[in-house]
DNA sequence: GTGAAAGCGCTAACAT
DNA sequence: ATGTTAGCGCTTTCAC
């Protein structure tokens, strides 16, 4: 701001070379004398030299800079997955900007187009909750940017998407609960349509259908926040016979269930087996601690980002339609423990 | 990539007008005919234009572009801070680069650098944990750009800051507990020097000073984690004679404590009273719900920004070491109520 | 191995 | 109210 840059052509005019050949030797140009490189090199820092992006992206048309969306950053798993997309972007000398959509197709549109103007390379996006078309990526589709899907990904086929196999997980940990036990299972979920939970959804009810003497009923809400978890478990207690599990399709609805009940004097797992999804950190201060379906955030992050990227860098030759699924692990703990195992739990 | 960017020459032709004029249509500058304008932005709409960023930038030597950098996202604080943060942004045509520290100075270090280099008109900033001088904003410094602090922010003075009175809230968290009938306290904090940890500590050795019966130790560890508040429990519970009130510097790390107590046989708040700091949503899980301080993240991530912008806008005047203090709010809840007024919390 | 020169798309001072 | 023009700093083709 106050004192003004120094550019390729200070450096130039110190060295009595030309701009290109510092140009060169600021990018390690083999075409360029190694002592030419170490010179240039070193003056650029003596003058404080840094590179002007605006400069090299208008005259290279690309902006290194990918873009996120998500629905929120105030989960472990989602700040897990920024971290690991920042670090190999930033191993690539790329930015990233990060953008939240509040779960809100709205905002996720306003924050497309925002990245659009901004001639991102790429994006990598979470859906919002109600997010049930992408139309507003269409811009990006037209020219030829890449979005790469992860988490939330689209029900259309036909996108670059790195998910866990959340049908696999839920079918898991509800054959769990079966294994413990439970005859009558509920399976609590949000009424959007977030591919996440429509996978779960349809684990779930494989896993019961495999069964003949199981039942089951399918709870909506409208998000899956602790609060709405709370509220859940009254309508739970309500029910006539009551259930014996629980699966709940993320941790923070779970615990708000689990604790709900526990309000209204039911005993868990005593009387309701409870499991929830993800792997939050509160599985562990909830008592009983939850059990759940842990997956990595970091490595999904890495994955996701390295595969824009190596499409951005042309590293890979075809980016259509490949969709990633990675591994996830059940995590029994004591809320989905048989009664017959259940010792004490009024922690 | 594919398809060639429209340009204003490109709608200039169209239009047969100047670029200029097409350039000042675009901004609805004052001085151009209303029709010119109307002609010229749907011209632009229907050719798909959109405004090239880097050009602009370099032309104007500026880059709309703030940094962020925060020590995690991954809590419900953070995420509404980034929320507002993003509200003022956008509306005032800023982008935003968020990155992560992950507590490590030295991270925050390399984020530093990358935003000096990507020449972001100006960072806000909440500091690691473990960093204790701020030489890497160095170049920002010297090149006027302005660098805002929140939250966690530096010890020296001249630098704008904003930050919740966390003397006051830790002051009025420990007289709480004194009013509790605890006599004997413990407060749990970072070993680092994070400011906002200084703070809370002077807060609850000036509340415990003022009250000459009261006995209290202070407790530092690496990090405020679950973990290790667990882990903490544990010495805790060693101490001979065992205190009756324990003000943890986090939620996170009091939840731990809480829960590791209760582990070990405690009753809280039975035994023990204990507080957190910060409003987590866990502290309304676990049991007994947890009394805390609660602060508008939201807000503060919006005057934070805001403040950056005005002076970014050249709408205030000076700039200089202004510090600006947000409320903060006392909550308390069941794992501070006093022993006689404890009815039963074995959920 | 290095240099000359054009141009990426935009803005703004200066003209008209 | 609109046009002309000169660059912002970099990369890269084409020369030598």
């Amino acid at each position: 701001m106050a004192n003004r840059e120094v550019t390729i052509y200070d450096i130039a005019a110190e060295l009595n070379v030309s701009p290109s050949t510092v140009s060169r030797a600021l990018k390690n140009n083999k075409a360029i004398n190694k002592e030419t490189i170490r010179k240039v090199s070193q003056c650029a820092d003596k003058m404080g030299y840094r590179s002007n992006t605006f400069a090299s992206n208008l005259r290279k048309q690309r902006t290194k800079t990918i873009g996120i969306i998500v629905p929120r950053l105030d989960s472990s798993f989602m700040s897990a997955c920024m971290g690991g997309m920042e670090e190999v972007a930033n191993s690539e000398g790329y930015n990233v900007i990060i953008s939240q959509s509040f779960e809100q197709v709205i905002k996720e549109a306003q924050n497309a187009k925002t990245m659009f103007d901004s001639r991102v390379d790429g994006v990598i996006v979470s859906l919002a909750a109600d997010t049930k078309e992408i139309s507003h990526f269409k811009p990006f589709f037209d020219r030829d940017i890449p979005v790469v899907f992860f988490d939330r990904v689209p029900d259309q086929t036909n996108n670059v998407t790195f998910v866990i196999d959340n049908f696999k997980a839920a079918e898991q940990i509800t054959r769990h609960l079966i294994d413990q036990g439970c005859t009558y299972l509920v399976h609590v979920t949000m009424s959007n349509c977030a591919s996440v939970y429509v996978a779960r959804e349809r684990g779930f009810l494989a896993a019961v259908a495999s069964n003949a003497e199981i039942k089951q009923v399918v709870f909506r809400c409208e998000d899956l926040s602790l609060e709405t978890g709370r509220e859940m478990a009254k309508q739970i207690a309500l029910m006539n016979p009551l259930p014996d599990g629980l699966f709940v399709a993320n941790d923070m609805a779970a615990t708000g269930c689990l604790v709900g009940l526990q309000d209204l004097g039911f005993k868990v797992p005593g009387q309701i087996l409870v499991a929830g999804f993800n792997n939050d950190p509160i599985t562990t201060v909830v008592k009983p601690n939850l059990t759940t379906i842990d997956y990595p955030g970091r490595e999904a992050g890495r994955l996701t980002a390295r595969s824009l990227i190596d499409h951005l860098e042309g590293r890979t030759r075809i980016f259509v339609a490949s969709s990633v699924v990675l591994n996830s692990t059940l995590i029994v703990r004591e809320s989905t423990y048989k009664i017959s195992d259940t010792i004490h739990f009024e922690g």
